[in-house]
DNA sequence: TGAGATGATTCGCT
DNA sequence: AGCGAATCATCTCA
């Protein structure tokens, strides 16, 4: 074996070079103009190389890089890994972009789990709430504020393992990069190579990054069917809420329309969300109007309730020794308005005329009731507060006209002030 | 199991 | 944006 064939097989040996690295040893004997040499010889040279010891290797090495031939030799194998390199980059570069992550990086966009914080993906949980159909004016309810907490926590989860992959990466290729560099003392790794070795790292992590992105798409959408699905689940509020609702209802029978804040005060009360008050005075508006007849009834027994409220007020007003002021301590609230508009309704729902099923007992409370509800009335008219009462945000007058719509109305309300004398007087529940 | 009750949704209007 | 009206979907009860 000549110094130029022992060198190869020497230099191949010492680098780790591969039959990739570097192509065909045929071809590159070929190319080197070598005669003809069985494989098995180099083999075994390199056996040779590798059962020497440490020391030999090291002298040996030292032999090889200080060979007059190795500069010569050193540079025809970079020409033919540049070629090599070049060729395989070429097809590498044409690559288009993976039409799958481009999928799921737009998708995680969209959902608000990458890209800038919106907070905490609310733009997406309000797409979501659109998408399901959510009601207009929808109030970031417990459902929307659950929706959005799950999915800072899958954006959390994604960006601190998109992190952690970075990380390793960054590491990773820090170390293969040094590798080469100092392989390259001892065999030829071009710049160009390095750069791809770095470009083949990144495509294996990006790889692990499509799962990742993968990962957090099926949880993203798992989280919204779940979401969705807890919007159309329906449960019937509890009994207290229900009769809260109702007693606001009937109190304000002139007017159901609570202002914002009632519906907040009342939300409070029910626990249940804004929108939920909303949803339930419109259905309730609507039942009625619809069939007045069969909530009649229903009216009477929430007048009666709401009067002798209305009327311990009044009795401790009294007790108080200041009967011409009702409304203090509660000035503003929706409670107000429910008191007087409570009484009224009471002994307007309870007028003979609209006695049904309610029976004689109903008749027989309202009359014990009837001074006290008297007084009241006297009270709210007497009393600075009426104004307020009657023009404040939370009483907005209406009445149920004939042709059944509640109509704006800026005389004070036929209910908190009769036209007639008790027991003539019109009532909202005879529509 | 079916009818009625009820909360939610959708659509058009103002 | 808030409302009425119609409708859907689910719950409740006999």
């Amino acid at each position: 074996m000549d110094d130029q064939t022992r060198m190869l097989a020497g230099l191949a040996g010492l680098g780790g070079l591969s039959q990739g690295d570097v192509g065909d040893p045929d071809s590159l004997r070929k190319q080197l103009g070598q005669p003809q040499q069985d494989i098995g010889d180099i083999l075994q040279q390199i056996m040779a190389i590798t059962d020497e010891s440490l020391d030999e290797a090291q002298a040996r090495k030292h032999a090889l890089n200080c060979h007059r031939m190795k500069p010569a030799l050193f540079s025809v194998l970079c020409e033919i890994k540049e070629k090599t390199v070049l060729s395989i980059r070429g097809i590498q570069d044409e690559d288009p972009p993976d039409p799958q992550i481009m999928r799921l990086d737009n998708m995680l966009l969209a959902e608000g789990v990458s890209g800038p914080e919106k907070g905490g993906g609310s733009a997406a949980a309000a797409a979501a709430a659109a998408a399901a159909g959510g009601s207009p004016g929808a109030d970031g309810g417990i459902e929307h504020s659950d929706y959005r907490a799950k999915l800072a926590q899958i954006r959390q989860i994604y960006h601190s393992e998109l992190e952690k992959y970075e990380q390793a990466c960054s590491e990773f290729t820090n170390h293969v990069m040094n590798l080469l560099r100092e392989q390259s003392r001892t065999r030829p790794i071009s710049p160009k190579e390095i750069e791809r070795m770095v470009a083949i790292i990144h495509r294996k992590f990006s790889s692990i990054q499509m799962q990742l992105k993968q990962s957090t798409c099926e949880a993203v959408m798992i989280l919204r069917s779940r979401f969705l699905d807890a919007r159309r689940k329906r449960r019937n509020f509890n009994k207290q809420a229900t009769e809260v609702l109702n007693e606001y209802f009937y109190s304000h029978l002139s007017n159901p329309y609570p202002s914002e804040e009632a519906k907040e005060e009342l939300a409070k009360k029910c626990a249940i969300t804004v929108s939920q008050v909303s949803n339930w005075f419109g259905n309730k508006r609507i039942r009625y109007k619809k069939n007045i007849g069969k909530f009649q009834e229903e009216a009477n027994l929430y007048a009666v309730k709401t009067a002798v409220d209305a009327a311990s007020v009044s009795a401790q007003a009294s007790q108080a020794n200041s009967p011409a002021t009702p409304t203090s301590g509660s000035s503003g609230s929706y409670s107000l308005s429910h008191a007087g508009d409570a009484a009224a309704a009471a002994y307007l729902g309870l007028h003979p005329s609209n006695l049904n099923g309610a029976g004689e007992a109903v008749l027989n409370i309202a009359s014990s009731l009837q001074p006290q509800v008297d007084t009241l009335h006297r009270a709210t008219h007497l009393t600075a507060g009426y104004e307020e009462l009657t023009t404040s945000s939370l009483y907005v007058p209406r009445r149920l006209d004939p042709s059944n719509s509640w109509q704006d109305n800026t005389q004070p309300c036929s209910v908190t002030s009769p036209p007639g004398p008790p027991g003539s007087v019109h009532s909202d529940t005879s529509n």
